[in-house]
DNA sequence: ATTATTTAGGACCAATTAGTCCAATAAATG
DNA sequence: CATTTATTGGACTAATTGGTCCTAAATAAT
């Protein structure tokens, strides 16, 4: 049968994702790719070249998507600060959800592949910068409206943010306990004061 | 040729770990592991059985090294906090020196497999948690020495402290930039005020 | 020196890998 | 209806994977 007219690249996309994010690069196969994707071999190799590729795209898909949630995020009218905590609320009660502890792809991807695919390490950099990015507007405004201490540098604490959302998600994963989660988040965002 | 007679098990065991630690687990190839570890293909599996094998015992190999460098460092005679902060200082520039790059292993390990290799998560989770608790003792030190505020929990700073350096690591494979590592490495140790 | 024990080397294996190619077939277009 | 354009399924490949096994040789023990 031919693929049905209504194929939607993008779905696909985000099904490919999905499988990298929860084997990583190397433990997915083409099978499990194709199976997920609903796609045959040739229609694979015909719209996205190879593995790598769909990884690379995968990797820009998350980015994109991730993007949206959070700039839809950073644009409610709640208080900087408070959205910056519901953020790491919610990292720690996905834990204990269903496959909540894939962590971040990004944060997967940069430890599995980083160091030795050049092009998926320029990809997650891009991606983490964008966090950054938005932990930076974020804090930038939580000075603004007093609820975080204006003494600290705001690029400085978005690096911070960033790095302490990305060390939870891996503790989460040895070991998802959530007393010991929040512990952790609560503390990370005392540095806010 | 017999395999020299003054061959040493745990050495090998450290070469193995070495290919691991940068590689990853299912990137690295037995032939991988017989070049570095200087081993025929029979020796190999006499002597260890299986690479699921070798890589278990590598995470342990890994705990045991580990484990003795810190206990020795916990032993100093200089100020907890001191030796807490130099841990997050030696961190950061061990970041620009050669191969420097290759993070944690138990952080590594805990991205790539944890979610699927039960046995190497229980032994990932148990070298956590030793660091965990070494970062425990030193913090309780260091609130004696009163360089460490004591209003602040101990197991939870510790868990926090944990978390901070495993994300700071993290950052680094995508992006090794000493100065975005000096700022978050210097806001976690702000948590000990 | 002769035996017993390790060890190495390499042939071999079945399974799996990513990837190519083509003939058959479905859908879209004229 | 006929033709063009997609898309499929599956045969096929070459390489690599982790792993077994057996023979020969080197070492150690007698």
């Amino acid at each position: 049968m031919a693929r049905p007219r209504e194929f939607d690249t993008t779905e696909a996309l985000g099904k490919a994702m999905d499988v990298f994010w929860t084997k990583g690069y190397e433990a997915t196969t083409l099978s499990d790719l194709l199976e997920a994707m609903g796609l045959s071999k040739s229609s694979f190799y015909d719209t996205f070249g190879s593995k790598h590729e769909v990884f690379l795209d995968s990797i820009e898909h998350y980015k994109q998507t991730m993007t949206a949630q959070i700039t839809g995020l950073a644009r409610l009218e709640s208080p900087a600060r408070k959205l910056i905590e519901s953020l790491f609320g919610r990292a720690v009660s996905r834990i204990t959800e269903e496959g909540g502890q894939r962590g971040c792809f990004l944060n997967n991807c940069a430890v599995e592949v980083a160091l030795h695919d050049p092009q998926a390490a320029k990809l997650i950099d891009g991606g983490i910068g964008l966090m950054e990015d938005t932990f930076f507007l974020l804090v930038e405004r939580g000075q603004r409206e007093g609820d975080i201490a204006s003494s600290k540098d705001a690029r400085a604490l978005a690096r911070y943010l960033t790095s302490s959302l990305n060390g939870l998600l891996v503790i989460a994963k040895a070991n998802p306990d959530p007393e010991g989660l929040a512990d952790i988040a609560r503390l990370s965002l005392a540095a806010l004061d």
